[in-house]
DNA sequence: CCGGACAATCCATACGTTTGGCCCATGCCA
DNA sequence: TGGCATGGGCCAAACGTATGGATTGTCCGG
C-alpha cells in the first residue's frame, strides 16, 4: 500500500472496456445471434431455455450492457426524450421534470432538457438539436395558444405531449392541472368568505393558462352570480412579479372598489401583494389574494399565500406514461390528461371588512 | 384542401427520412468518405477547395445531418454529460443546470438529468445508467466528504467535476462559490452593524458546504476578534426548514444571549425565523440574521434575508468550460475553480438593541 | 428406411460513420 | 524522359447490434 501508483496500474480488474455481444457469445459457446436473442425477452422464444439460461449467466458474469449507439443505429431508437421548458428557475417546471424523469427512467427512458427563455427562435434551435440527436419524443411546456412551430411539430414523425400549456389547434396531446376546477375553487373560497367585488390579474393571455384562467374566472363568477366588472379585470403581459404589480397598480388606479383578487399565477400574486403595499392596503386586512399555481415557497411569502395548487409532480409522471402508450411501449390510455387542482388555504384570504 | 387524407399523402415534401452520407456522396458525384472528410473542419484539409465547398453545398440542401448513432458507434463519444443532482426542487440547482445547459450547448453536448434524493443508492444506480450511456462527462452536485462512489469514480474512463460540494479527498475537479469569503462577508457585516454575540447555526457537516462554513465561521470570528462560544453554535442534520428550526429551537434553549445569526443555508435560515418568532423574539429587531446561497426568492421571505449571494449561473458555465477542457474540446484552464461571493444585504439584519 | 416437419442455431447483411491505406494522375527535378 | 514526391480521391474495414433466412439436427409417421 506504499507504492500507490504500481498498486493502482496492476489492479486485478483493470477497468475493461465493456464486454461486446461476440466476446459473451465466444464466452458462452454459441452464436452472436443466439446471445442477441436470448438476452432480450421479446425474442428469448426462439432459444432453447437451457442456452438461453447460460447466455444469462456469462453475459451477466462479464457484466455485458448492450452498446446504446449500435442499438441506436440498428433501430433507430435513442430511448432518449427531449423536454423543453421556459425556464428551470420557475418553481413550476422543476417538479414536473423531475416527475417526468422518473416516469421516463421506469421505462429505460432518460430526458436531455432545454430551456428557452420563450425565445421562439431559441425554442426552434433547440427542437432542431433534439431532432438531430433523434430524440423518441418531445415534452413541450413552452407551447403557446397561436403556436408558430404547430406545423413542424405535426409533421414530425416523433410522439409530442404539451404540458401545463395547449394551443388552441387540438390535435396534441396534453396533461396538464384543471383549470377549470382550479379558478372555480378559488372563485368559490372567496364567495364563501363574503367577498362579492372579486378582481381579476390576469397573464399572458397568448397561453393557454392565462387565457383559460381568465375564461374560468368569468363563468364561476357569472354561475355563482357575482357581478363581473370590467374595471376590476387587468391582465399583466407575462407570469412574472414586476409585471403582474404593472397590472396591479392600474386595476388600483380604475379607483373601484373591491375586496379581493384572484391572480393568474403566484408571480403575479406577489406583484399585487407589491402594489397593494405600496398603496396602504393590507393583505388580506384589507385586500385578499389567491394565487395559482401552489409553488413550494407560497409558505415563506409575506404573508404566506392561498394558492391553488396544481399536481406538478403527477404531471409530469402522467406525462412520461402518455408518450410511453403513444410509443407503446406501455398498455393505452388517454389521448389528454386533466388532473385535479386543490385549494391550499393560507394566510393571505380572509372574510372583507364588515 | 377538402380531401385531407390524399392532401396529406401526397405532400409534395413528404418529411423523409434523413439523407445519408451516401446519398450526399452521390449527389456531389464523389465517394461517401470525401463527403466525410469535407464535411468535418478537422479533416477538410485532405480534400480539395472547391470538392469541398461542392460536397458542403449539397449536403446543405439536402438537410444532412450526421447520424449521432452511427458517429457514436465509431468514436465511441455520446456528445452528453450526465448531471447529478439532489433534488431539482432546491432552488439552488436549476441556475446551476441551466449554465451547464448553455455552456455544453456551445461545444454541442447535451445533458441529462438525474435526481438522487441525497439517497446513495439511487445515485449509485444513476451512475450507472450514465454509464451504460456512455456519458462523455460526469457533474455531481451530489458528493459528500466521506464519499463511498468515490473509487468508482476515480477508476472510471470519464472526466468528474464536482460542483458546490467536494469531497475530502482532492482528487476531482471542482467547481464552487468561494465559501470562505462568503463566510467573511456575512461575519463582517454583522461586526460592522455592531454585533458581538454571534451565533452559527450551521448543517450537514457531512457535506463539504456544511462543514467549510463551519471552519470559516470560526476562523473569522477569531481572526475579526469575537468571542468563539460553543453554546452558540447547533447544526442541523440537513439543509431544509424544519431541521434548521430544531436547530435554532436548541439554540435558544440554552439561554445564552446572542443578538445575531449565520445560517448555514437559507432554509436553515427561515427556521431560524419560525423558532425564533416562536419564542417571541423578532427578526431583526431581536435578533439578525444571515442566509447562505442567496437564492432567488429572498426577496419574498419575511423578513427579506440577507443572503450569501452565490453566482449559480456562472457556476454552470464554469463546470461546463472545465469539462470541455479536460475533453480537449477547448483551451486549458485551471483545474478548480472558486467562484466570488457576494453579500446581499436585506432587512433580516440591523444594529443590536442598545 | 426415407422424407418431412419442426426446433435450435448460425450466417450474413444492414444500420451510417470514420479512417488507414492504396491508387492514380499530375508536376517537378535530374 | 524517367523517377519520384505529392495531392486528391477511392476502397474497404471497422464500430456493435438486430434479424431474415439458411443450415443443421432430431424426431416422427408412413
Amino acid at each position: 500500500m506504499t507504492e500507490q501508483h504500481s498498486a493502482a496500474s496492476e489492479d486485478s480488474t483493470p477497468r475493461r472496456r465493456r464486454p461486446t455481444l461476440r466476446e459473451v457469445a465466444k464466452a458462452a459457446e454459441v452464436d452472436i445471434s443466439t446471445v442477441s436473442r436470448a438476452l432480450r425477452p421479446e425474442t428469448r422464444r426462439r432459444v432453447k431455455p437451457e442456452t438461453a439460461a447460460r447466455v444469462l449467466a456469462t453475459a451477466d458474469a462479464l457484466g455485458y450492457r448492450a452498446n446504446p449507439f449500435a442499438r441506436g443505429l440498428k433501430d433507430q431508437r435513442s430511448m432518449t426524450i427531449g423536454m423543453l421548458v421556459p425556464d428551470l428557475g420557475n418553481p413550476l417546471f422543476p417538479p414536473i421534470a423531475r416527475g417526468l424523469e422518473d416516469g421516463l427512467r421506469e421505462h429505460g427512458y432518460a430526458m436531455i432538457l432545454g430551456s428557452t427563455d420563450q425565445d421562439l427562435e431559441r425554442e426552434a434551435h433547440l427542437l432542431e438539436v433534439f431532432r438531430e440527436r433523434r430524440v423518441d419524443g418531445l415534452v413541450l411546456a413552452t407551447a403557446l395558444r397561436e403556436y408558430p412551430l404547430l406545423d413542424r411539430l405535426l409533421e414530425s414523425e416523433v410522439p409530442v405531449v404539451l404540458v401545463n400549456r395547449t394551443v388552441d389547434d387540438r390535435r396534441l396531446a396534453m396533461v396538464s392541472g384543471d383549470d377549470q376546477h382550479g379558478v372555480g375553487l378559488a372563485v368559490r373560497h372567496l364567495a364563501d368568505l363574503g367577498h362579492r367585488r372579486i378582481a381579476f390579474v390576469g397573464a399572458a393571455l397568448s397561453a393557454s393558462t392565462g387565457f383559460n384562467r381568465y375564461q374560468y374566472y368569468l363563468a364561476w363568477m357569472r354561475s355563482l352570480g357575482l357581478e363581473i366588472d370590467d374595471d376590476l379585470i387587468v391582465f399583466a403581459p407575462w407570469f412574472n412579479k414586476d409585471d403582474g404589480a404593472v397590472a396591479a397598480e392600474e386595476l388600483i388606479a380604475r379607483g373601484k372598489e373591491f375586496t379581493a383578487v384572484i391572480a393568474a399565477g403566484d408571480m403575479i400574486a406577489l406583484g399585487c401583494y407589491r402594489a397593494l403595499r405600496a398603496h396602504g392596503r393590507s393583505v388580506p386586512g384589507d385586500v385578499s389574494v389567491v394565487g395559482y399555481n401552489g409553488s413550494r415557497w407560497c409558505d415563506e411569502f409575506n404573508p404566506p399565500l392561498t394558492s391553488i395548487h396544481v399536481p406538478k409532480y403527477d404531471i409530469g409522471r402522467q406525462t412520461a406514461r402518455l408518450l410511453m402508450t403513444m410509443l407503446g411501449d406501455a398498455e393505452a390510455g388517454p389521448a389528454s390528461v386533466l388532473l385535479p387542482t386543490t385549494l391550499q388555504v393560507r394566510e393571505s384570504t380572509a372574510p372583507p371588512r364588515p
